[in-house]
DNA sequence: TGCAAAGATGCAAACGTTTGCCTATTCTAA
DNA sequence: TTAGAATAGGCAAACGTTTGCATCTTTGCA
């Protein structure tokens, strides 16, 4: 079907390995025969076959990015998409293909990723996700397979390549930001506590909290998987205390919106009775009512480094491990004020 | 590095071919002489490797999936997960992998096809949009590659195999719901008119307005990339109007939440003051406030059969190009209401 | 008992590259 | 003038499979 390198050797009147030198742009061949097999390779409208390539090199150019299951509504989070395009673009510059794996649950993703790795489909892997006791994590890490990971390894954290924010810092940091407006009261709501970054922004949190000599309640943190019906029960909960919130510091921008939705139920508006901060600044935080105060986590940032470091493993296989931190950045916009003076007299 | 079929050969005692029909299952092989290769298999820990197997039979078992350009903001919508998802969920089955590829403008993704294609990467692609005079279909389609459009081909749409939903039909009919709430000036508010969904969409509302005797107005139709900031201005004209519309059909669950953003701040309540539908129905829709009445045009669904059917024309070069047409439905949420009387009298 | 048919397995070529090593030609310099 | 280096290119093996065909056993049946 397609055209091989031996017909294009052929009509440039020399052998295989010549023209495959000069795919390879090798200086033993002379620029005329490069010219006159380039030429060749136009007309007869010449591509290389990867598989070929790959077998005698035993190195496919593709990467593999494992999404989290498809099974909650996380994946409906543009932070996959965005990471998605900063891994695309670096992968297009140094000419790698993205193998993409996703699954119901997380036996689906490992046999995907194990069909993968050991059938020599890619060079390496990105995890999209950092979960405690993952699998496929163990996998990779076992087979010493080239992997980097968006986010935090809960284990062997200096032997694992891995490139983050300082959720910590982004945390506490905007937490500061709500205290410094005069709230006293303010309530933590996330994910689940197995991923790292959960883990990462409640810590940021308490260190605000504490620093600023406020308690930490446990009644006020909720974990909920994405708004479901658990999630409102939560959500409820939180504001039938004595003493509710005032303020809340939300892990994901998408789940704001839904609290906001949620609390309106109440009868409770923001930012006028509560304030919201979150993360992740993705384009509906800036469009939706009122837009969202946020860190801007550089998500594409996130992907682009991830491929980069990658793809240096990949290279140079005792590359050391590494650890990149992407810079974040606090948006400010319309979903926090001060602390209504009534309410803070009630406390 | 890896275990090779020799290997196992050796091991069994068998000749490689041997072994190479015991995976391929085939009937010739003894269930003695089976039994004792797969025990080898497993005790080496033996994977076979795909890129040779891709050599010779000239096949991968890899699809590539086309995402349009992430320049604008339109990948962030949950459409692509979602329809991925469906795509995933099959190819896994099937026991497909899945090629991703993006590129920032129309010529990146072209070349990545085009690298995908050429060089045996895949058997087939599936694409995600549909735009006017696309470069990427009209390779495709002039390579006679396989390859599937889940949207609407607006050329050769008799030999292009595509999965889409009755848009003309469930756009009027959701023009109607607005219609039968006593609304008689309907905007309609949409991507560009360059997508065949678009061009669709508009078409079952103007069919709907004609058929109920109401006028078609040039000035109620409003294209839009998404919501950027002449998408602002575009809506602020419609609603300066002097006869402004009390009903919106909007292409897109996004695009609606931008729209009441942007309502809100000129004073104007949904569904109060203008009634809205969509399509999509993303997670979002439900979350939001109020919940969306949107179409829901089960996005998993699209995918999954786009994939079906692209395997299906894989597997039997000769398959007839198909036209699947996915059901939608009306999720009927919080977003329309009966015009107000003193509005109606407007009229 | 003999022989064809059926059953089970092996042989070797082929898939399209890359690459280590060899060969032939041209240069350089003593 | 010639040995040796430098330059340019070819040969053939190797990568790990699949598969058409050949071969060797059995088996069944007359």
């Amino acid at each position: 079907m397609g055209v091989t390198i031996k017909e294009v050797a052929k009509a440039a009147g020399v052998a295989p390995s010549t023209v495959s030198r000069v795919i390879a742009d090798n200086p033993r061949i002379s620029p005329a025969t490069k010219k006159r097999v380039r030429k060749a390779m136009k007309d007869l409208g010449y591509h290389p076959n990867v598989n070929a390539r790959s077998l005698v090199r035993s190195s496919t150019q593709a990467i593999g990015v494992v999404m989290p299951s498809s099974a909650d509504k996380a994946l409906q989070n543009p932070f996959f998409p965005e990471v998605l395009r900063g891994i695309s673009a670096v992968a297009h510059d140094l000419e790698y293909s993205l193998l993409l794996s996703t699954g119901e649950t997380e036996e689906e993703i490992l046999e995907g990723v194990q069909r993968m790795v050991h059938g020599n489909r890619v060079d390496g892997v990105i995890l999209l996700y950092s979960r405690l006791r993952d699998k496929v994590m163990e996998f990779l890490h076992e087979q010493n397979f080239p992997f980097v990971i968006v986010g935090k390894p809960n284990e062997n954290i200096d032997t694992i390549s891995h490139v983050d924010n300082d959720n910590i810092g982004a945390s506490k940091e905007i937490t500061q930001h709500l205290i410094g407006l005069g709230h006293r009261c303010i309530g933590f709501i996330g994910g689940s506590k197995d991923l790292a970054v959960t883990v990462d922004r409640i810590t940021g949190y308490e260190q605000a909290l504490q620093q600023a000599g406020l308690p930490i309640k446990k009644e006020y943190r909720v974990h909920t998987e994405f708004l479901k019906s658990g999630g409102r029960k939560a959500v409820h909960q939180l504001f039938s205390l004595k003493e509710p919130p005032t303020g809340l510091v939300i892990s994901d921008d998408l789940m704001s919106i839904g609290v906001i939705n949620m609390l309106e139920e109440f009868g409770l508006y923001v930012p006028e009775d509560v304030s919201i901060v979150s993360f992740n600044n993705v384009y509906m935080a800036e469009v939706t009512r009122p837009p969202l105060t946020t860190v801007d986590i550089n998500i594409y940032e996130l992907g682009a480094q991830a491929c980069k470091c990658l793809v240096e493993k990949i290279q140079n296989k005792n590359e050391p491990a590494k650890r990149i931190i992407v810079p974040f950045e606090i948006k400010h916009r319309m979903s926090t004020q001060h602390l209504k003076e009534e309410t803070s007299k009630r406390a």
